[in-house]
DNA sequence: TATTCGAACTCTGAATTCGGAGTTCTAAAA
DNA sequence: TTTTAGAACTCCGAATTCAGAGTTCGAATA
């Protein structure tokens, strides 16, 4: 017996269409959301764009725009400061974790993420980087053990993508993005879930340096 | 020009009619949810409620039980202890921000609250006490001047009037809650962001633990 | 009596329709 | 030329309707 893939409803469909277009640059931060326009470009009907549109406002990817509905939220520094913020905590915390109880596993499986990631980057292609990026992170949640910990991140890291995607694109010189990432993994493969998290943290926090900086060029 | 109060939406008040019902016990863990007799119930259309159980479901107060809709989601130890796990961090990093930022707010305003605490034990209104508990720390939150603190606790802090509420009811010798949180406020008070959240982690930790224990003999 | 097949029912996801709030455009008056 | 009144239009929230998936209950058979 095999588990049957799980209906994808039209729900999550939708969102993740205007997830995408937002994060390929058409629908630009401040512009106007119709149901209507949406729901004829994609085929279907009002209603589950409307309950997508609602999970986008709840994320704060869109937000409401008294008397004309809903637009893509701008890109904020200071929102993205503090977004970065909270994501240091939790990805300290998970790492600590995943420290205390996956040492195992992590040397087993982290550095085949090490080794895509170091590709990605070196492919030139940002969307590659981006989701290697996403995959290392995710991986360490999953070594947490922590159930709550994704579900936690889950709209920070929408914004990150969206925030990665505008930022990367103009980054002539990459950081050492992979190398941190390996100190973190030497740091959980030990067990030492002390300077794991001191590593995360700062790693995340250098990022948001970065990141922010470049945002208030744009 | 006031500010005029805004239309307060069906899909909210539903929203907040289901977590009260969930709250008083009506509702119980395990119990199926029927969007029609919600609406009913409610005088509603199918509509709203159906875009509130969305809402909750993704909030994790609801849980998918394929075929048969939906079921209030059972309090799980487990879960318990994850969620404590991610607040600690969080709210450490709220009190940290509170006690570098707004040190003479927190002077100001922060007495008041402890009083309203105390009151609230000396009451011995469970309700109360939650409600004296939750303006503390959501005090905590506005003098962190990280917007994105509150929604992101959102999930785990209704989660946390659950258990409290199931929990608080056998709680036969109060601990020293209001004591922790005089303390908290002394260290954001001096400025002391590095104690500061050294305390809350450890409060929130401790909470964790008696509430698990209570949990478990359930 | 236990098991299996099938019909009726229940419930949800999605489409369509309805009503109202707010905006924009146009024309007239100052 | 600028301002204002009003009509037409746009768009959203909510109700109603439709279709399909899954469950449950009962009857027939072993």
């Amino acid at each position: 017996m095999k588990v049957l893939a799980s209906a994808p409803n039209l729900v999550e469909q939708v969102r993740d269409a205007i997830l995408d277009e937002i994060a390929a640059g058409k629908l630009g931060p401040g512009e106007r959301i119709i149901q209507e326009q949406i729901a004829h470009a994609l085929g279907v009907s009002r209603q589950p764009v409307q309950q997508a549109l609602a999970l986008l406002r709840n994320q704060g990817v869109l937000q409401d725009a008294p008397g004309r509905g809903l637009i893509v939220t701008r890109l904020d520094p200071g929102h993205v400061q503090q977004m970065y913020d909270i994501r240091a905590v939790i990805e300290g915390l998970a790492c600590r974790r995943a420290a205390e109880t996956s040492a195992a596993l992590a040397a087993k499986q982290g550095p085949a993420l090490l080794e895509a990631g170091r590709k990605a980057v070196a492919s030139g292609s940002v969307a590659k980087m981006i989701a290697a990026d996403m995959r290392f992170h995710a991986f360490i949640y999953a070594l947490s053990g922590n159930a709550l910990i994704a579900p936690a991140l889950a709209t920070h890291l929408t914004y990150t993508q969206r925030v990665m995607g505008e930022v990367l694109v103009l980054d002539e010189r990459p950081r050492d993005i992979w190398g941190q990432h390996a100190r973190i993994l030497d740091a959980i493969t030990e067990g030492n879930g002390e300077r794991a998290e001191a590593l995360v943290r700062s790693h995340i926090m250098q990022a948001s340096s970065f990141m922010i900086e470049k945002l208030r060029t744009l």
